[in-house]
RNA sequence: CAGGGUGUAGCUCAGUGGGUAGAGUGCCCGCCUUGGAAGCGGGAGGUCGCCGGUUCGAGUCCGGCCACCCUGACCA
């Protein structure tokens, strides 16, 4: 992409209205813009990242064998008062009349309308288990939305849910989806640690928020050192349809210590020792199990093999898409500007042109623009008649992992430069090499 | 929701005792420059959040409303 043809907002100066850094580094980015209280609109940039997160979730809920599906977000009243919680949910629903005056609301969330739709199609126990998701817009009028896009009023969230006939295969789906957040953060480049959250009037241990660390972390954790390393990568080998092994799995890494503030456990952190570390994390995932809650409220029930019935035991687990980039924000970025990780970056490489009007040095950027193309690496290209300097704060705002320059002083000696955004290493090289190492 | 704060140019902000509005930056044009946003000259751009009141006259004073932000309670 030209950036003389794309729409990139940015600016020098912080907006006022921003207080945390990732809703300043957004704004001042171009990635988004407020247009109510916590409520973004995405521009193209920041539009490219909300693709990227969505499409590492669904791979690996893909993976994980739940099932892609898209529920509306306006719901009707009525299907809320099955579950009853229409008159429970409170102020933070935003509720709406149609021009008939029938009463909707635009959907917080989504259990009751999954729970219908699956009771509505499903009476066998031959057609569980079963875990459905879709990637939506939800609205929960917040009293106060604050922290940009991380404590928004709109937000995307993927949101999975899964049907078992039994309590034991409703852990089986919950540590499905265990290792799949494991995978989905870790392919985010980011440090995800389940912690042990409030079951409520079910109890067990079956909820877990995922917690990644940020310095500027809403709030603090504590968790055992084991967490540090790649956890996703220690479930490779795990084969996610034995039940048992799973279990074994998920049970031995939840033995390793994390709790966030309110859940610390002092027996626990003496036992981690001088292996206990504490950080600041913010929450970009929550799974839990809560058994017949609404297939009772909403009667579903299947047939079982021996002639007799039972309500499905059902989780639901759910990532912050929209929140995640903010969140990713928090963990990577610096005094210049953002550092995306390379797998959510909008675009891998930022093409900087040193001198647009010198036709050599334009010529040679726009061949390697093209070659690029042609590699098929997303590439964001610097064409514009501006100074070196603004450029090379620019692309440094906007963080794509690598920084390809192409000047009149390198082009003498028939080398460009090769930066890279997270460390700030430089290095000369042809551009074939440059090619070739960005293709990698 | 309670408490507090702020609304003036795209952005960050000034605006004295009431006299019809400014700076920096950004934007446009020209020149000059060219390896880290900061050269020179010219120019465009504002129903001073909205409604009402006081006054000869309101960005400024008074009343009401709206929006946004902050702290707390609450939360993916």
């Amino acid at each position: 992409m030209r950036l003389t043809r794309y729409f990139l907002p940015v600016t020098k100066e912080t907006p006022a209205d921003a207080q945390i850094v990732s809703h300043q580094l957004m704004l001042r980015a171009g990635l988004v813009r407020q247009t109510a209280a916590g409520i973004y609109a995405w521009l193209p940039l920041g539009k490219r990242v909300l693709a990227n997160i969505e499409r590492i979730v669904r791979e690996e809920q893909d993976r994980a064998g739940a099932l892609e599906m898209l529920m509306p977000t306006i719901q009707s009243a009525d299907l809320w008062r099955e579950s009853e919680r229409y008159d429970a949910y409170g102020p933070e629903m935003l509720r709406i009349a149609d021009r008939h005056g029938r009463e909707m609301l635009y959907g917080p969330t989504n259990e009751e309308m999954i729970t219908a739709l699956f009771r509505d199609a499903v009476k066998s126990y031959r057609d569980l288990p079963r875990i459905l998701y879709h990637i939506q817009w939800k609205f929960r009028d917040e009293v106060r939305p604050r922290f940009g896009v991380m404590r928004g009023r709109e937000f995307l969230m993927k949101d999975a849910y899964s049907f078992d006939l039994d309590e034991a295969g409703a852990r089986h789906s919950y540590n499905r989806m265990f290792i799949a957040y494991l995978r989905t953060f870790a392919r985010m480049g980011l440090t995800a640690i389940p912690m042990q959250a409030d079951t409520g009037p079910i109890g067990g241990d079956l909820s877990h928020e995922f917690i990644i660390l940020a310095p500027s972390g809403e709030s603090e954790v504590f968790y055992h050192k084991a967490w540090e390393a790649d956890r996703a990568a220690e479930a490779e080998g795990v084969d996610a349809n034995d039940a048992a092994a799973l279990q074994a799995f998920v049970a031995g890494l939840t033995n390793d210590y994390a709790a966030t503030d309110e859940k610390r456990d002092d027996a626990r952190e003496q036992a981690a020792g001088a292996d206990l570390r504490t950080s600041r994390g913010i929450e970009v995932g929550h799974i839990f199990y809560f058994g017949t809650k609404y297939t009772k409220a909403m009667n579903m029930i299947v047939q079982m093999p021996d002639g007799g019935q039972v309500h499905p035991e059902m989780g639901s687990y759910g990532i912050g898409v929209s929140r995640l980039v903010g969140a990713l924000i928090e963990a990577s970025h610096d005094a210049a500007g953002i550092v995306w990780p390379e797998a959510v970056a909008p675009f891998k490489v930022g093409l900087i042109n040193m001198r647009a009007d010198d036709p050599r040095c334009a010529a040679a950027a726009d061949e390697l623009y093209g070659k690029l193309g042609i590699a098929g690496i997303d590439t964001l290209y610097d064409d514009r008649d501006e100074r070196g300097g603004a450029k090379f704060a620019t692309m440094d705002l906007i963080g794509l992992p690598w920084q390809l320059i192409v000047g009149p002083k390198g082009l003498e000696r028939g080398v460009v430069e090769l930066k890279r955004r997270a460390t700030g290493e430089r290095e000369e090289l042809s551009a074939e090499s440059a090619l070739a190492r960005l293709a990698g």
